[in-house]
DNA sequence: TGCAACGTACCGACCGGTTGGTATGTTGCA
DNA sequence: TGCAACATACCAACCGGTCGGTACGTTGCA
């Protein structure tokens, strides 16, 4: 659910591009039609490469979430929202940033996981785990900044009930953006989703009312 | 984003029974994990069969989305809550339905054209096209009911945008859904997040406010 | 210091099976 | 009799995965 990072250096060993490869191929085409020669030629090695790294297809399945995590949770626990004092403004200030990273095709936004689970949730347990620890984790870093923003603003509400909600509406932007004609258009729709969302919130806390 | 309809005539004819077939299995595996053999294997017929009634596998994936369409557009044209005066009502009307219908597995309350679009947004151009069209089709099915609420409520919100954002929510909570290591988990994941769906919507327009 | 033993990273030819798709019947009803 | 609706048999391409081998760095012992 991140773009790729602007200054993400190359990635030096093969298994490092493989999973390169991974994110690129798999969020524009999906995890089946992704075959372990495409992968290989992106990277820029060999078959024998890749499974000397791992075991099979669906193990790169199952790492690819877990270094999709890897490489976007810290994206969020250095950004600077987290140092605003207000417990909402937090939460709002990530989703100012959600906002402001999607652009482009929608590709270069969407997420890994949300793309994988799709296609294994079914055919593969340890994909699926992976997939579902990537996107829980996620929302599981607002719960405790929700707890605080209930308990600040008194409102009656679920921390991680709205913590996984605002995962379903990002997930779910991203899906409806791929619906989409053009690059544009596709970037104004997922915007407008995560607009409803904090609008949502704003007047779930009582800091706006509704006319 | 239906469930299979409880008294859904037996398919009678190959055709139909492999767009049926269809339904089953890519809501289950996606759409490029299903082979032909498997659909014709599902459906009980021969790929003589099916190359006769499709001239592609990628054209039995764009007459499903279209099939799907048909299919369920009526199950909500004709629903009780097409009846409700107040136009904010038929709107949470429909998300109550949309809250009933959730229910056993996973794969038998999710979306055909959400599962396709996913795999097929940049590397199927007619898949993609019936999947938008699906989607958006249904979005569009609340843009008068949305149109009316506003102005009868006299609320400043946009319509078009907010029945897009129904789809979004409802095609979020089936990913979301997808995470869960329980049918029943997944249920109560679903259906929470149209609860959210629904709040906003009371917010937004008045009917209650927060505390 | 020198060198044998070993581990890791990677190569690319190859394998059996599966894939989407085709060519050629056969069947049964209008 | 003709033609739509199927079935059967088959194909070339591609799939995930294996395997024997190489290049090279590290270790440990005489």
């Amino acid at each position: 659910m991140i773009p790729n990072r602007p200054f993400r250096p190359a990635p030096l060993s093969a298994r490092d591009r493989l999973l390169e490869a991974g994110v690129k191929l798999i969020r524009r085409q999906g995890y089946a039609a992704t075959s372990v020669g495409e992968l290989c030629a992106e990277a820029g090695v060999t078959k024998g490469a890749f499974f000397h790294h791992f075991e099979s297809k669906e193990a790169l399945g199952a790492e690819l979430a877990r270094y999709w995590s890897n490489s976007t949770s810290g994206f969020f626990t250095d950004a600077p929202f987290r140092q605003i004092e207000d417990p909402l403004d937090r939460i709002l200030g990530y989703l100012d940033l959600r906002i402001a990273l999607i652009g482009g095709p929608t590709e270069s936004f969407s997420c890994v996981a949300g793309t994988m689970i799709q296609e294994s949730f079914r055919s593969s347990e340890p994909i699926r785990a992976a997939c579902r620890d990537s996107i829980l984790g996620n929302a599981n870093l607002f719960v405790e900044d929700f707890a605080e923003a209930i308990a600040s603003y008194g409102v009656d509400a679920d921390p991680s009930s709205l913590s996984l909600h605002m995962q379903v509406v990002i997930q779910g932007a991203f899906i409806l953006a791929k619906t989409q004609d053009s690059d544009e258009r596709a970037v104004a729709m997922a915007r407008e989703s995560l607009l409803h969302l904090k609008h949502y919130l704003t007047l779930l806390f009582g800091r706006e009312t509704a006319r």
